[in-house]
DNA sequence: AAGGCGGGGTT
DNA sequence: AACCCAGCCTT
C-alpha cells in the first residue's frame, strides 16, 4: 500500500520515470523542440512558446495548431506582431474564442517590443506583470523556454495530482493542496521537459474519461489507481445551469455588401464585428420576446429557423430578419462590408453562423 | 471569492 | 447534453 508520505519520498524516482516516458512519447508540436534538441543545448523560440501558451489557455492543442501556424506565418516575429493593427490580430484570432486573449496578446507584444527591447523577461515575477500572463503562463514560459524551475499547474496537472494523491476535496477548493504537491515534485533538473511531460501525461494518458492507466509511468504509485477512484477524480463543485437568451439579428444586404458593426472593446466578443441585433433577452420561450423594432424603414422577411450558439455562461438563439433595401441606406453605427471578403473581418463564430444561415458561403483564410 | 469570458472535441 | 480544455482579469 502506498501513502502520501511514501509517494513524496519517491519523488526523484517518479520524476525520472516521467522524464523517461517523455523522452519516448513526447508529442511533436509546432512550438516545441524535441527532448534531444533541448539536451543538445537548443532552446525553444520564446515568441513561439508565449504565443502558443496564450492560445492554449482553456483551448485544446488540436484547436490551437492551425491558429498558431497562421500567426507565425503572418507575423514571424514579435516585432511584426507588435506593429500590426489590433483589428488584424482579432481577424486572425476570429473563431478561437476568449477574445480578451488576443487584445492582451497584442498589448503584451507592444509592451515587450517598446519597453523590453523585444525580449521576454526570464524571471517569473517579471513575466507575471505582462498583460495576459498569469501564474500558469509565467511558470510555463520560465520553465519551457529558459529551463528554470517553476511550478506549472494547469487543468492537466490538477487532474494528475488529484489522482496520484487521491485528493477528494472538490476543485477549486483543492487548488492550494494541489499546488503544494506540485511544488514538491518540481525538479531542478530538466524542469522544462518535466513541465511538458506532466501536461502531456494529463492530455494523453491521465485523461478525464477512461484514463489509460496501463500506459502510465506512475501507475504503481498512484493512490487513485490503487483505490480505483481515478474516474471520479478530480471532484468539481457543481456548476450553474446555463440560461438561454433570445433576440433578433438584422441582415441588411445590398449590392454584395452587408451592414456590420464593431462591438464595444470590453465584454463579450469585445472588439469583434457583428451583424446588428437587438437585445439578447433572457427568456424561456420566444413567446416572451417582443416583435423586434425594425431599425430602418424597409420591407423585411423573418427567415425561417434559428441560429443557435452557446457561450461560456448562456445559450443564445437568434432569429434573423432580412431587410430588403432598395438603396444603400446606412443603418446606425457600422459599415458596409463586402460579403465575399468576410474572412477579412473579425467575425466570431456566432456571426459566421448567421452568414451560413442566410445562405452566404464562408471563405476560408 | 466569484463570476465573466468562446469554441470545439469527447463521451 | 454535459464535461472539459497548457487560465486570466475584473469586481
Amino acid at each position: 500500500m502506498s501513502s502520501v508520505t511514501e509517494i513524496t519520498n519517491k519523488k526523484d524516482e517518479l520524476v525520472d520515470a516521467l522524464l523517461d516516458w517523455y523522452d519516448h512519447h513526447a508529442r511533436t508540436l509546432p512550438w516545441r523542440i524535441s527532448p534531444e534538441a533541448r539536451q543538445g543545448g537548443i532552446s525553444p523560440n520564446p515568441y513561439h512558446v508565449w504565443l502558443s501558451e496564450i492560445m492554449l489557455q482553456q483551448t485544446t492543442v488540436a484547436t490551437v495548431k492551425s491558429y498558431f501556424e497562421k500567426f507565425i506565418t503572418e507575423w514571424p516575429t514579435i516585432e511584426k506582431l507588435a506593429a500590426a493593427d489590433l483589428d488584424e490580430v482579432l481577424t486572425t484570432w476570429a473563431g478561437l474564442g476568449y477574445y480578451a486573449r488576443a487584445r492582451n496578446l497584442h498589448k503584451c507584444a507592444k509592451q515587450v517590443v517598446d519597453e523590453l527591447n523585444a525580449e521576454f523577461p526570464t524571471q517569473y515575477d517579471e513575466l507575471l506583470k505582462l498583460p495576459g500572463i498569469g501564474a500558469y503562463t509565467a511558470a510555463a514560459i520560465t520553465s519551457i523556454v529558459y529551463d528554470i524551475p517553476a511550478t506549472v499547474v494547469d487543468g492537466n496537472v490538477e487532474r494528475v495530482i488529484s489522482r496520484v494523491f487521491n485528493i477528494e476535496t472538490p476543485l477549486p477548493d483543492s487548488r492550494p493542496e494541489i499546488r503544494e504537491f506540485a511544488e514538491i515534485f518540481t525538479p531542478s533538473h530538466r524542469p522544462g521537459d518535466y513541465a511538458q511531460a506532466l501536461m502531456d501525461l494529463g492530455a494523453t494518458v491521465c485523461t478525464p474519461k477512461s484514463a489509460k492507466c496501463g500506459n502510465c509511468p506512475w501507475q504503481e504509485d498512484c493512490l487513485a489507481h490503487e483505490l480505483g477512484t481515478e474516474a471520479d477524480l478530480p471532484v468539481r463543485k457543481n456548476k450553474k445551469a446555463k440560461p438561454t437568451r433570445r433576440g433578433y439579428a438584422f441582415w441588411a444586404e445590398y449590392d454584395g455588401k452587408v451592414w456590420l458593426r464593431k462591438r464595444p472593446e470590453k465584454g463579450l466578443l469585445g472588439g469583434m464585428m457583428e451583424v446588428p441585433s437587438n437585445e439578447w433577452a433572457p427568456s424561456n420561450s420566444w413567446d416572451n420576446i417582443p416583435t423586434p423594432r425594425i431599425p430602418i424603414i424597409a420591407n423585411w422577411d423573418l427567415l425561417p429557423g434559428v441560429v443557435r450558439h452557446t457561450f461560456t455562461h448562456f445559450h443564445l438563439e437568434l432569429k434573423v430578419v432580412r431587410l430588403n433595401l432598395e438603396e444603400m441606406i446606412n443603418l446606425q453605427e457600422g459599415e458596409w462590408c463586402e460579403i465575399e471578403k468576410s474572412n477579412e473581418y473579425a467575425l466570431p463564430t456566432v456571426m459566421k453562423k448567421i452568414f451560413v444561415h442566410v445562405g452566404q458561403p464562408l471563405l476560408d483564410l
